[in-house]
DNA sequence: AAACTCTACCCGCAAAATCATGCAACAGAA
DNA sequence: TTCTGTTGCATGATTTTGCGGGTAGAGTTT
């Protein structure tokens, strides 16, 4: 295995998970342990990573009082985000909307993967293009500050020329009546559009946003296809959902 | 077998498995070590791939180290930028490629500042939207790992439709002979289109890369209307290029 | 608290692989 | 022919890697 690689998935690893042992990287890559410090240390020197005794962590990890970015219940978005990053295979094309919880998604992305992410949030494109193997197209127009997604005609122009496998939008409130839900009116009329221009609805959502609604409807329960929350499908609080032929994750 | 076979299987084998060993491609091929060495080197230089000890990575696969914190010439850069921010007046349109230089512009924007930013760059769109007063709007297309910048039709097309007042181009190569020139083809389709959706032409480069050439071109010298880097402008390096009709800042 | 153990760390070394460079041979085109 | 571009080889330099020996830290036991 070459230096670089081994530096490269360092790094993808270190973006994940936020910290790594060095005893289990030198198995997982068949190198020694001091090659495999030699690589943090010089990783840490380019100030990539922070070495600590046995490891290393994400910069963002010790950063963590500069950057208030602490995203709420976090833990619960990366188990969503694994379950949903099982959804997409080779070759597919696949809408995303942006949020905290997509922005896992973009995270936990497996290594191999070969697919096309389209998405007009530039965090999350950001997220991608950290990607070694995944393409990714920008959806383009002004940029609403407010939710750092691009917005408005020519936007939902771009995403009504496409017709993606999946569609995968963090939700903000879901629940039986009303279906899905939000509160911003440039954000809605763009998940709108990417619903329509894809095949199948995937909504991820933290359980605590289930069961609530905001004033603007997005679409129906009947067109979500596949709902993914951190709780178990055998959960109590899912069967509502399964019983409106909702599949659950 | 031919060289331009070689490389041609090289780039398909690099674009398959992200990355390549030097010592199987030559076995694969049957040349020596050097002219396989050799090959790398090109298609290294011609930013097709990134070489390695022992073999080569797609560029792609590499790039996982983001946002290196080490801009090279940061200093003269952020020179540039001040120069550079002083021409946008309140109300304007402007359009601004990629790179570090106009990444520092970014970072240079007077707070009070009204004016709207179009861009493709995605770490510099990022940039834009942390100032408080100026619009953002981002060029969508599929984007180019390479530059990380949107390229492509979509993205020229929507290009076209603009008419700006300014356009900020961070250049990589310019001399008197081969005016502006660069070396990754999509990049230079955009910057071209760039130039023709706006009135003025403002080129940023540090002083390290003038009278330097690149394979294409992208524009004229007479086309260029300001040219800023950190010398100023009773250097003597600059008076060719005063002499060619182009306000130095 | 002191002693002990275990792991991780640092340092220098040496072997192997890889690289850069200059040079000569060779083939094809003008 | 003459020129240009390509290739392989020899040489010495550089990089990478694993190993041994000594040291430092962290946790545990006494």
């Amino acid at each position: 295995m070459l230096k670089r690689e081994r530096q490269a998935i360092i790094l993808h690893k270190i973006n994940l998970h936020n910290k790594i042992l060095s005893t289990e990287l030198c198995k997982e890559m068949g190198v020694s342990e001091d090659t495999m410090r030699r690589d943090l240390q010089e990783l840490s020197d380019q100030g990539k990573l922070i070495k600590v005794h046995g490891g290393a962590l994400s910069h963002s990890f010790s950063q963590v009082n500069f950057m208030p970015s602490t995203v709420y219940s976090q833990a619960n978005k990366a188990i969503i985000a694994r379950k949903a990053a099982s959804l997409i295979k080779d070759g597919m094309f696949v809408l995303t909307s942006g949020g905290t919880t997509i922005l896992e998604l973009a995270r936990a992305l497996p290594p191999g993967l070969k697919a096309t992410f389209i998405c007009g949030s530039i965090p999350t494109v950001l997220e991608y293009m950290k990607h070694p193997s995944i393409d990714v197209v920008v959806i383009g127009d002004k940029v609403s500050k407010n939710s750092r997604i691009t917005v408005g005609a020519e936007a939902i122009n771009q995403i009504r020329r496409i017709k993606a496998d999946l569609c995968f939008l963090g939700v903000n409130a879901i629940d039986l009546q009303h279906g899905v839900t939000d509160n911003d009116w440039d954000v809605v009329m763009i998940k709108r559009a990417m619903i329509e221009a894809s095949q199948k609805l995937v909504c991820l959502t933290i359980a605590e946003k289930m069961n609530s609604f905001q004033p603007l409807h997005i679409c129906d329960l009947a067109d979500v296809d596949i709902l993914v929350t951190e709780l178990d499908a055998s959960h109590p609080s899912m069967q509502p959902y399964l019983e409106a032929g909702i599949q659950v994750l």
